[in-house]
DNA sequence: AATTCACCCAACCGCCCTTTT
DNA sequence: GAAAAGGGCGGTTGGGTGAAT
């Protein structure tokens, strides 16, 4: 059974907005604020659909946006989001505060993708293009580096045509890689003068990614008010001052879940 | 000056997910 | 539980604009 269309495409007018009908959705916004935008153009007395009608607004009138070039620091974290997220705009947008999925996808597709090219590097995959394929496999974060059973995970995502050594050596790189803590904390000896406060304060890195209560999760059994956990990452290094992503954050933590919101 | 080309970006389309009935 | 409605998202398109020829 397909679905009734959003709205009747025969009294709709299409493409361009003309200065008339922004005035008017911003004065209905105003007065009525968002939601139901299906009902909206009836009631702002426009002939536009509900769709487009959410669309002008989020990424163009919206009074919050910020117009203009993108700063040599949004081009990074745009480039370093795309890598953990992929074309998952709209939690990339949720990361850069007065810009659009729409705005970023537009200016990743004419600009950012250039720049990686320009670099040698594959926007997709983000690696290097020159980078042999025999060894590309799937990535994956590991949690507790010696742990037997994700190093068996691990060997048995790895290429048929990679020798034993190649395999060991792999497991040696990923593993130590993600283990953040270690590489990314200051020193064991400022490690250890950590206020109490502080861990209290910090999430283990599923929580972290917004999986609350999961088997990974190591919050609850690592300290005595349940908050401590070997996983911290977004408190050891906001210490730096530089978050995860190795962005200066002036000191606010990268929180996942503040992905979904925009 | 006219034409072609390349680029940019606002807007549309269709699908998917969540919520409501 | 199924269907419908609503909202959101990512991919794509097409018109406008400036540069190159």
């Amino acid at each position: 059974m397909g679905r009734s269309p959003c709205c009747e495409k025969a009294h709709t007018n299409k493409g361009a907005w003309t200065k008339e009908e922004d005035e008017r959705l911003i004065a209905y916004i105003k007065a009525h604020g968002e939601g139901c935008w299906r009902s909206l153009p009836k009631a702002a007395g426009l002939l536009r659909c509900g769709k487009s009608c959410r669309l002008r607004w989020i990424n163009y009138l919206r009074p919050d946006l910020k117009r203009g070039n993108f700063t040599e620091e949004e081009d990074e974290l745009i480039i370093k989001l795309h890598s953990l997220l992929g074309n998952k705009w709209s939690l990339i947008a949720g990361r850069l505060p007065g810009r659009t999925d729409n705005e970023i996808k537009n200016y990743w597709n004419t600009h950012i993708r250039r720049k990686l090219l320009s670099r040698g590097i594959d926007p997709t995959t983000h690696r290097l293009m020159n980078e042999p394929t025999g060894t590309q496999k799937m990535t994956t974060i590991c949690f507790a580096a010696d742990d037997q059973e994700q190093k068996i995970k691990i060997k048995s995502e790895l290429v048929e045509t990679m020798s034993k050594e190649e395999k060991d050596h792999e497991i040696q790189e990923r593993c130590p890689d993600l283990n953040l803590e270690l590489r990314i904390s200051p020193p064991h000896n400022q490690q250890n003068q950590l206020d109490h406060n502080q861990r209290a304060n910090s999430l283990c890195f599923t929580c972290s990614l917004g999986i609350q209560n999961s088997k990974d999760c190591s919050c609850s059994s690592k300290n005595s008010n349940g908050n401590g956990c070997s996983n911290i990452i977004s408190m050891n290094m906001n210490i730096s001052g530089y978050d995860f992503l190795g962005l200066k954050n002036n000191g606010l933590v990268l929180d996942y879940r503040t992905l979904e919101t925009k």
